[in-house]
DNA sequence: CGTGTTTGACCGGCGC
DNA sequence: GCGCCGGTCAAACACG
């Protein structure tokens, strides 16, 4: 695998562009008053700029009052939660009822007909998801740890495609029978070391909602320097940057990101190419920070890619450089 | 020609 | 035991 490691250093780099609500706007800003520069360049249009400024008051008013809805959403999901959690303890034999089906499906799609918890449950970092723990407390959820990541897709795009950063081969497609939308089965291209699976639907309600259901984890370190999932070495909720309207909710904090504005891949074009105005100290420094105190705060994502850099160094020798780059990052 | 995808067949668990 | 259903297999196919 011959891969570029400085590129694979400056797609963490990009990570400040999407999941950080506080340094989103900030940065934000900065590229597209960066992009104005470039724009005027070519074309001594001060109006259009206007113009753009106005549109990204809009959207970032947009952004703002979309971000208020999502917290709202989650304010009022977790109180659904926890009523839901004291009824399961009060009633722990009707939880039981349903639990027909095998396997851990059952929690899946099934189960989860209206969807509230679209990203709600905080997909990251949970191994199980609650109708697990609810539904299947014992064996099969210690076994296999199943997280599901829930990711919208354009409504042209019909393929069962959710970029994750990892490699995933194909294996099977079904259509179900509560869902006329087919799921996919992947399994990662590691296979058979490495024992990952995951399945892909449609969500029933909204068919731009992917949801994808992992199980297991990876035994190897992310195989990818892809930009469409910088930030995906360990947590695949990280990863939402597939499209340019994306909502994800971390289930450890209340930390809430909604970017209406761009997709991943215009965000590091735009960085990309206005690279020689950010490498200024200022820019530069107050990334690291942004990206430090963010990192920090997931202690798992942390943990992964301290590893993932270790291995690299190990591995690669040639990448040491880029690996202290990494360190003093964090 | 090698690799990945598609898709019908098959398997096994589960309910009746 | 039978049928249903989700999950998996593997031959055929597509593509670079």
């Amino acid at each position: 695998m011959a891969m570029d490691y400085s590129t694979w250093v400056d797609t963490s780099l990009v990570l400040n562009a999407n999941p950080l609500p506080l340094l989103h706007d900030e940065a934000l800003k900065k590229e597209v008053q960066i992009n104005f520069v470039e724009l005027g360049r070519k074309q001594p249009v001060k109006e259009e700029a206007g113009a753009l400024v106005e549109e990204l008051k809009r959207v970032s008013a947009e952004n703002q009052r979309l971000t208020q809805t999502l917290t709202e959403m989650c304010e009022k999901y977790n109180a659904l939660r926890s009523h839901l959690m004291d009824y399961m303890r009060k009633n722990p034999e009707k939880e039981l009822s349903p639990s027909k089906k095998r396997k851990s499906q059952s929690s899946n799609t099934n189960s989860n007909p209206n969807n509230n918890n679209i990203g709600m449950n905080g997909n990251s970092e949970s191994s199980s998801t609650d109708e697990d723990s609810c539904k299947k407390p014992r064996e099969e959820t210690i076994k296999t740890k199943i997280s599901k990541k829930y990711v919208r897709t354009e409504a042209s795009d019909t393929s069962l495609i959710v970029k994750d950063g990892y490699q995933w081969r194909k294996y099977g497609q079904k259509v179900t029978r509560d869902n006329p939308c087919p799921r996919a089965y992947f399994r990662c291209s590691f296979a058979p070391s490495c024992p990952v699976k995951k399945k892909v639907q449609r969500s029933m309600e909204d068919q731009t909602l992917l949801v994808a259901t992992y199980e297991g984890e990876h035994n190897h370190m992310h195989p990818s320097s892809r930009l469409e999932a910088p930030s995906a070495a360990s947590d695949p909720s990280m990863t939402f940057g597939s499209v340019p309207c994306s909502a994800s909710l971390s289930s450890s904090g209340p930390t809430i990101t909604l970017d209406m504005t761009k997709s991943k891949p215009a965000v590091y074009n735009s960085a990309k190419s206005c690279s020689r105005r950010i490498e200024t100290p200022e820019f530069q420094q107050f990334v690291v920070e942004q990206m430090a105190s963010s990192l920090t705060k997931d202690p798992n994502f942390t943990a992964s890619l301290a590893a993932a850099i270790s291995g690299r160094i190990f591995h690669h020798n040639t990448n040491e450089k880029n690996g202290r780059k990494q360190y003093q990052q964090q």
